[in-house]
DNA sequence: ATTACAATTGAACAATTGATTGAATGTTAA
DNA sequence: TTAACATTCAATCAATTGTTCAATTGTAAT
């Protein structure tokens, strides 16, 4: 599984100084977390539901109506996002209330969002 | 007088009062040029690029030694970022430079590997 | 206990993706 | 023109992903 090597520089060592190209504390841990974050938004459906968190906490049942979608595809997709800490929940009687899960989520999406919008 | 809507609604009116839940001015373009952005960032090995490019412009064999993977495989995933519009290119006589396209997409790299790394 | 509602789960399947390989293109210099 | 380098492309295959449906769990009220 580990990807071989290209052993044959095709770029000259003179055209190409090394230069300060390593990515300084970031570990791969880091690259990993980071990309999986980028997956779970990474799909329409997905991106949906936690643009709406971002303005409010909802319940599943509100989530899948408002979405006009149905419950069980709503819950796969939160189940994701609850995975990579996307989200959080909160239990109240028989509902479950979502919630982004920090800042950072939310600075993300709104980004991705306003770039999408003024192109 | 008021106009009954058949939602029919698996939570009830009176637990979750409709609420501002409909999402402004977002269509279903951004919300779908969004997903690809994330989607395309959400590799590791394509997020390694882009980081390395948000901090200088390189040529792909450059690419290719310091991620000490094949040139082919380096090709593949810009074009991805190149059709997602996350990098542009420059060509310099045998050398194509990349660089990452602006500065939203640099945010948002920024940010999803501070929030990655501050876990 | 039974019923009803809210949400999650697991499994099956189709669809998409990423890696790999070798061939092809574009560029420069001899 | 040929040669060498730099990069891209196309096709294949395995792995991953998203959807769907039915079954299950959890909670509250009767």
């Amino acid at each position: 599984m580990v990807p071989e090597q290209d052993m044959s520089p095709t770029c000259s060592e003179k055209d190409h100084p090394p230069g300060n190209t390593q990515a300084p504390n970031i570990s791969a841990e880091a690259y990993a977390q980071a990309a999986a974050i980028f997956r779970a938004l990474g799909d329409v459906n997905r991106l949906r539901i936690v643009t709406m968190l971002g303005r409010q906490e909802m319940c599943v049942s509100e989530i899948t109506s408002v979405l006009n979608d149905n419950i069980s595809a709503v819950s796969q997709r939160l189940k994701l996002l609850r995975f990579e800490r996307i989200v959080r929940t909160r239990r109240e009687g028989k509902h479950i209330y979502y919630r982004l899960a920090d800042a950072h989520i939310k600075a993300l999406i709104d980004n991705a969002l306003e770039h999408a919008t003024e192109i």
